[in-house]
DNA sequence: TGCATGTTAGC
DNA sequence: CTAACATGC
């Protein structure tokens, strides 16, 4: 046996395992196929300057990648691989990868952002980059009208989506206990260390925590997940699975996620049971139509789905625009969801429409303000969801919610938060205002203030606008694009 | 996955 | 008086 046989061999099944937004083994394609079709298979990961750097990306998101890379790294050693860390264009990083190793395959998972697929065809006019799906249970392409065209409605395309087959659990696939050795002349820059979320435990990055949440969600006949169809609203709750930011980076796949909600379905004890299970995958639909949204019609990134609504007048005042961000709007609700945003890197979906709303709507501000904003602050933050959650709010996008559903941040407040328990937790100044005020604590009388230890104007922000004539003048702001349809 | 306002059936 | 329903923004 000579070494340079042996080489020789290798280097002809050598696969780069290129991740991007599958921060996870099980049920990694791109790592299954790269270990059917080679001997060798190592896993790399790109600092992409453009991505990093972009006006869209967000430092709490980029210390939960970071974390969950290091998570990931550590996960490959147990196997006997690693994870190795190139910085710069991604083309040249995989170029001098190649290079390096002699790699004959690049296996990535499909992303479907425009920039993702502008920098995946640059490297593969030069690299041989092979695509393979799990960043959706169901590809774009594969739900499809009978007519060969694209759903621009949820509902239709849910049932198309829920008409396709689905997986059993056990076609899953998972890792083998040893992995091929990286070879030790391939070097690694090293994972980035942020300070930004050390201090928060709100979510543990990485893949075996996004099983655990999972699998305590999806428990037995009396989980969590029996009780969702009537507590994912309540935002005073943790009626929710928690699962958005590892869906985002892949440290679960989607399709785990669904044959979860299929399963616990079928195994539902009672209607309300089965309801439950059957809401959250629709939320899970939700994701899957918003990514086919975004992949079959890429403008909606910059402008409105329906280009008649780039046309409403917005007031864009920037002081006011602060006052949003910064949690101190006056409506209890929207700032204690702007203040755990801002704190937590995530905020109640219920809480997202209702800031939301208030933002476009009572405040006449541009949906890409917001969304902007989103980005910057959301450990979920992703392209498509984020996109399509504030057209629909806006009433700009597809199977939008029509321009006269305008959010009460009261009515909201006292529906889904009825004790102001999540209100009090992120505005203390509110903490001892009685239930009946909390929701609207510029209705105390001053006595009541006085008790409180609130007065408002001094110690809690008095409403910036009047959400009555607010509505009115959303309303006439929104009769002159629709006037030209 | 809205809200405000008005009407009506039932008590 | 109240809940359920109807309607228009």
């Amino acid at each position: 046996m000579t070494n340079g046989g042996a080489l020789t061999q290798v280097n002809e099944s050598i696969a780069l395992w290129w991740i991007r937004r599958d921060l996870r083994m099980s049920d990694n394609q791109a790592l299954s196929t790269a270990l059917d079709r080679a001997d060798t298979v190592i896993p790399v990961f790109v600092l992409d300057p453009a991505l990093l750097n972009s006006s869209r990306s967000g430092e709490k998101r980029l210390a939960f990648m970071y974390m969950g890379l290091q998570r990931l790294d550590a996960a490959l050693r147990i196997r006997g691989s690693q994870l190795i860390v190139r910085r710069g264009d991604p083309a040249e990083a995989l170029e001098q990868l190649v290079r390096e190793t002699g790699a004959r395959w690049i296996v990535a998972e499909e992303d479907i952002s425009p920039y993702a697929r502008t920098r995946d065809q640059q490297v593969s006019q030069t690299l041989p980059l092979q695509h393979v799906g799990g960043l959706l249970v169901h590809p774009p392409g594969a739900v499809r009208r009978a007519d060969g065209g694209q759903y621009t409605v949820f509902t239709p395309f849910s049932r198309a989506w829920r008409f396709l087959p689905m997986p059993v659990s056990a076609a899953l696939w998972h890792p083998p206990d040893r992995l091929p050795p990286v070879p030790s002349n391939v070097l690694s820059e090293s994972i980035p260390r942020t300070p930004a979320l050390t201090e928060s435990a709100a979510f543990v990055p990485g893949e075996e925590e996004a099983n655990r949440r999972l699998v305590a969600f999806f428990t037995g006949c009396e989980g969590p997940w029996t009780q969702y169809a009537a507590a994912h609203n309540r935002m005073d709750q943790a009626g929710t699975s928690g699962l958005s930011p590892y869906l985002r980076f892949g440290m679960v796949s989607a399709r785990r996620a669904a044959v979860q909600a299929v399963d616990a379905a079928q195994r539902a004890p009672n209607a309300q049971a089965r309801k439950a299970a059957d809401t959250w995958l629709t939320e899970l639909i939700w994701r899957e139509f918003y990514a086919a949204i975004l992949f079959h019609f890429p403008h909606v990134r910059l402008r409105s789905f329906r280009p008649a609504y780039d046309a409403i007048p917005w007031r864009n005042c920037p002081s006011e625009f602060d006052a949003w961000c910064a949690g101190q709007t006056g409506y209890p609700v929207v700032d204690a969801a702007m203040r755990q945003l801002a704190s937590t890197g995530w905020m109640h979906n219920r809480a997202r429409m209702i800031v939301a709303s208030f933002l476009v709507k009572d405040l006449l501000i541009d949906w890409r303000w917001g969304e902007r904003w989103f980005m910057s602050q959301l450990i979920d933050g992703d392209p498509a969801s984020n996109n399509g959650g504030w057209q629909w709010t806006a009433g700009t996008g597809t199977d939008a919610a029509p321009y006269f559903r305008i959010f009460n941040p009261v009515l909201q407040g006292q529906r889904h938060d009825p004790a102001g328990e999540y209100v009090r937790q992120w505005v203390p100044e509110l903490a001892s205002v009685p239930n009946e005020f909390v929701h609207q604590p510029w209705r105390m009388p001053t006595a009541t203030q006085s008790r409180a230890g609130c007065l408002i104007g001094r110690d809690y922000p008095k409403p910036m606008v009047n959400h009555e004539t607010a509505r009115d003048r959303v309303l006439a702001a929104y009769s002159e694009p629709r006037a030209a349809l």
